[in-house]
DNA sequence: GCGTATGGTTGCATCGTTGCAAGCTAGTTG
DNA sequence: CAACTAGCTTGCAACGATGCAACCATACGC
């Protein structure tokens, strides 16, 4: 049923190669022989056999983008981005979800399915470390936004120490007294959050504060009900906090709910900070202040560094470190001095 | 480099087809070749290459999943239960993002580049009319939640008149006079915001309210921005509403922020009720009162009907429509009549 | 006029797998 | 004991495309 090369060649009174050539723009190709064969594949609807030219030339076209959580907007804002960045070199993006689970985490990465599907991989790893993943994966791969210093791998990431201790910083500046943190997770959830959290410490230690492990909550994920629930854990303490840090945007939001659900005024009270700058928070109320990391470049440059690989270049592995910004809304500077709300503009934006 | 059937097939001292029958559990091999050809592929590792295998069987394995925008929520969480739910049955899945452009949407249906690679489609389509569809398209296809009346496609939809009518209704309820609607849009961009708008006329008219054109706005897109800025046009009105009915949760949530930020008390001064049942209208503040389309059911279905279709089951074009739901939150009904508020459970869970 | 460069076209093999149908062996049946 | 069956294994061709290298003209230089 559908149109082959064979079918185009019989019709144009040629070989099949030649119809092949002037498909691929071969230029030996006398201008005759090309508006002959153009006509008959006009005719016919040809298109080409994408499986088959694969097989031929050993390649699928295809990369796989790895995230935990597509619900998750930061991931989908993400993926976006890097669908757009891959289409326009070329290339088709599968997305693939590993739910926070190490050893969906692993069965992904598992040559056994449909790995040999794509030529390459873009990797937001949680569960998985870097000894494992050398071991396991045969094809390119680039690791997002995690680690701090490079291994055998190309990284895109920030420095989420740096970030974590920004951020941090920030509500100290305030004049919080009592600056809790939630996302805190045991090693196998990924580095991300153990990043964050030496962040934090950092910041604290530094500015000649004491580190409450009360006020340092763990959370299972990264989602709004986790948020939620530890904040009012917090709450709960003799002597709650006066300002959070989350680790991410959801959490932040949770724990607005809560706060806000018991009375607490924000950031009178309760000062909250985020992570990641997705969309809701510029439309939350208040409005979230965040650490802000440059999404479209981490997609660029991820897109970049695979399809260098994919060309063959045997380049040394390299390290990205994309900018962040601290993007201060209502969350912790209030509304007195926010003019602009609801347009996303950050009013004081410091920070490399 | 890598390992082929014929590689296993000289180890083990056997015909690549023997080899081919072990991997594909072909029952009449013996015991002890079995044995030997499966010692044989362990050791080498073998892994069936699936381009060459799809080239052979004629299909790829691979859907596509066409929906508007991966950042919105909506369709984020859809793609996570169609991922999923195409994986159970061993399809990979491909999203494909329109961003609202028909002649994106037309790209992608063309079966010029990656079309060919896939065995069927489900496609969530915004300007593409039903009959330039029927056309161009060539694979197999379901159409999600648009239409109310089946066509020459299988649909897997809700009524959106009824669910738009449901809406509005839940606002007359609670007495309100002026009620608005925000997210009215031209023919071009989908007929999603028609048949919402006429619900809510049908509802306006049932109860013997006049319809005012000034209430009904027309907004670009379906995003946070749209709403708030759609808000901010209402509220200059010489009479401004006391209820907005917004077509997706995003308008609503932006619709909200523009009231709370001009001074305004949801739902005392205006209620506001949302559409799609997404995350972030759980822990909002206040709490987002929505209708509930079944996702779940939806993502399922369109999966279950595409197989069949690619099984090559020659049914008649199937319409489902699937459920909906009215979760009445703080947005309408007021903190006072909500106790387990975050939890997203609904308060009055009424229609059909 | 002969060797050679150049443009244009082609046949053949091949990518890795599976469908088809035949071949082989051993066991069953009349 | 011949004929057949069932179980097991195999060679060949094919899916639809492209890499390779040969091939045929024509035109050019000497």
């Amino acid at each position: 049923m559908p149109v082959t090369l064979r079918d185009v060649a019989r019709r144009a009174g040629v070989s099949v190669r030649t119809v092949s050539n002037v498909v691929n723009d071969f230029p030996y190709v006398s201008p005759e022989t090309r508006a002959k064969v153009q006509k008959a594949l006009d005719e016919l609807g040809y298109r080409p056999n994408l499986v088959a030219r694969n097989l031929r030339r050993g390649r699928t076209g295809m990369i796989a983008l790895v995230v935990p959580e597509l619900a998750v907007p930061y991931f989908a804002e993400l993926a976006d981005l890097v669908m757009a960045e891959a289409g326009e070199h070329g290339y088709t993006t599968i997305i693939d979800q590993t739910h926070g689970d190490i050893e969906r985490e692993r069965q992904i990465i598992h040559p056994s399915t449909r790995a040999m599907l794509f030529d390459g991989l873009i990797f937001s790893p949680l569960g998985m470390g870097e000894a494992e993943l050398r071991q396991r994966v045969k094809t390119p791969i680039v690791l997002l936004g995690e680690r701090i210093a490079g291994g055998g791998f190309d990284y895109v990431a920030f420095d989420n120490v740096a970030a974590a201790r920004r951020a941090t910083e920030h509500l100290i500046a305030l004049g919080r007294r009592r600056i809790a943190a939630i996302g805190a997770q045991p090693w196998d959830h990924g580095e991300t959050a153990q990043y964050r959290t030496q962040g934090y410490h950092d910041a604290l230690v530094s500015a000649g504060r004491s580190v409450e492990p009360d006020l340092l909550v763990r959370t299972p994920h990264f989602h709004r009900a986790d948020g939620a629930a530890a904040m009012a854990r917090l709450l709960d303490l003799p002597e709650p906090p006066d300002a959070v840090f989350c680790f991410n945007d959801l959490l932040a939001l949770g724990a607005i709910r809560t706060l806000l659900e018991r009375g607490y005024r924000v950031p009178e009270d309760v000062a909250v900070i985020g992570f990641d700058d997705i969309e809701d928070g510029r439309y939350s109320t208040p409005t979230l202040t965040t650490v802000s990391p440059d999404k479209q470049r981490i997609a660029a440059a991820a897109v970049e560094y695979l399809l260098e690989r994919l060309k063959g270049e045997d380049k040394a592995p390299r390290t990205l470190m994309v900018d962040f910004t601290l993007v201060v809304r209502e969350s912790t500077a209030g509304r007195s001095r926010n003019d602009n709300v609801g347009t996303g503009a950050p009013l004081l934006e410091p920070t490399r």
